[in-house]
DNA sequence: GTCCCTATATATAAATA
DNA sequence: TTATTTATATATAGGGA
């Protein structure tokens, strides 16, 4: 999709992979878009940048009637074991225990 | 991207929708995965059909080591109050009180 | 549904400013 | 660096079997 053709694996000069993941986070967060209302259907996007930089699209209207995990997190750079605890949080869905859970409500409430 | 110009709004036909759903997903979930590649970084993409039936991705290597909620829910077909209830958890992660958190965990581990 | 085909729209790599 | 341009690679709409 360029004048050359990309391999896909790592791109390992910095100045690139920045300009490539500019482009490319943008080109994916409006595919999501498009899938969410041609087809109906409800999509969501998180993309944790290098720098520890939360981005997200979700397409589930009612979103802002919620708490926002976004408006806690999205304009912070996160150290990276942040950044694993919510992976493992969010996208791999690991159960707290309760008690951690009742420490991570009353932090959040 | 195709012999004519598609407008941006829900594909009122079921059939051309549902085939333009089958082709954008694997074209996103595609992307997705190039975008964590090339450009080192943690991506997640989750997709409820219209069906209810949960399509995702994660980048997160580690995934494998963990309990994965992909495995309890992409083969079924999810009623919509299921779904919603998913979706605020979720992507909009409204967290629950924790006795309802009790609850779930007990269900679920 | 479901798989191919291919003309066309779109995304984007590399160049340029 | 950060935009803008443009040639090219890729995605996919519409169609057929």
């Amino acid at each position: 999709m360029g004048r050359g053709k990309v391999q896909l694996k790592r791109i390992e000069d910095k100045s690139s992979r920045q300009v490539t993941f500019s482009k490319r986070k943008g080109g994916l967060m409006k595919k999501a878009r498009e899938l969410g209302v041609l087809c109906d259907v409800e999509v969501a996007l998180m993309i944790f940048s290098d720098q520890g930089r939360l981005y997200e699209f979700s397409s589930a209207e009612r979103k802002k009637k919620y708490l926002s995990f976004e408006s806690r997190t999205s304009r912070k750079y996160l150290p990276s074991s942040k950044i694993r605890y919510y992976l493992r949080r969010i996208f791999i869905r690991v159960p707290l225990s309760p008690a951690a859970y009742q420490y991570q409500y009353e932090t959040l409430v």
